[in-house]
DNA sequence: ATCACGCAATAGTACGGCCC
DNA sequence: GGGCCGTACTATTGCGTGAT
């Protein structure tokens, strides 16, 4: 088991069970789950694995819960990764249909979260290793990147998102360049007003105090 | 007895493809 | 283009099993 917090590097090389990079982690507020890890609420704990699916490759999907035996409020949940397990067999009723793209790879991720009696949801389970390469999908669009792939596409996409990934890397590190320049301008033109105000206030006191003398 | 968890089944829904 | 059908998805529930 897993229970290394991420959140402590800016950027960390995450590797999966096939040891190939992954995704870099770019953000202090995607954190990495870990047994122990405290929620607010069952939708609090979905939010943040989905943040960091989303931002290491991998689609959250919601799988099963349970409830309380004594008042029907849910208790329990697991969230995995959507390749989680392998598609159940189901006879073709068409044989001119095509079948769609295999979406599951029998992937262990997970995490598993419980309602404690103080009434935070806790991560009693987590599981990182994914079993295939994660993705950083450009778009927000979750079923179309899900459903548009084909094995033999895969590796292809891998390289163009890699690609894609590197050229808005570079593109982000530009733009918080010229934040950072910004910023500085409105720091100094900050403390020039402030030194303007200063010394209207402190001719107006030169005023004032001239204007008792008189 | 209760809890934790795995697995199968099912309902509802979204979407792609085919046919008119 | 729109309707229908098939496929695959998520969400939920039931049941079984092992641990406490």
């Amino acid at each position: 088991m897993d229970e290394k917090p991420c959140a402590e590097n800016s950027r960390e090389i995450i590797e999966c069970s096939n040891g190939k990079e992954l995704a870099a982690c770019e953000e202090n507020s995607v954190m990495e789950p870990f047994v122990g890890m405290e929620f607010e609420s069952e939708e609090a704990a979905k939010v943040s694995y989905d943040a960091y699916g989303t931002r290491f490759g991998f689609i959250m999907r919601v799988d099963a819960f349970r409830r309380s035996m004594r008042d029907g409020k849910v208790v329990w949940r697991r969230l995995v990764c959507n390749k989680e397990g392998f598609r159940k067999h189901r006879p073709r009723r068409s044989e001119n249909r095509k079948p769609r793209a295999i979406t599951r790879e029998g992937c262990k991720a997970m995490i598993v979260v419980k309602k404690e009696k103080t009434g935070k949801w806790v991560v009693t389970r987590f599981v990182k290793e994914h079993n295939h390469p994660l993705v950083v999908a450009p778009t927000n669009n979750r079923r179309a990147v899900l459903l548009s792939q084909t094995p033999d596409d895969k590796d292809v996409k891998i390289r163009e998102l890699t690609a894609e990934l590197q050229r808005e890397r570079k593109r982000s590190a530009a733009i918080q360049e010229q934040l950072d320049m910004v910023l500085k301008d409105m720091e100094e033109h900050s403390s020039f007003l402030s030194r303007n105000i200063d010394d209207i206030v402190r001719s107006m006191k030169e005023i004032e105090s001239k204007r008792v003398v008189l």
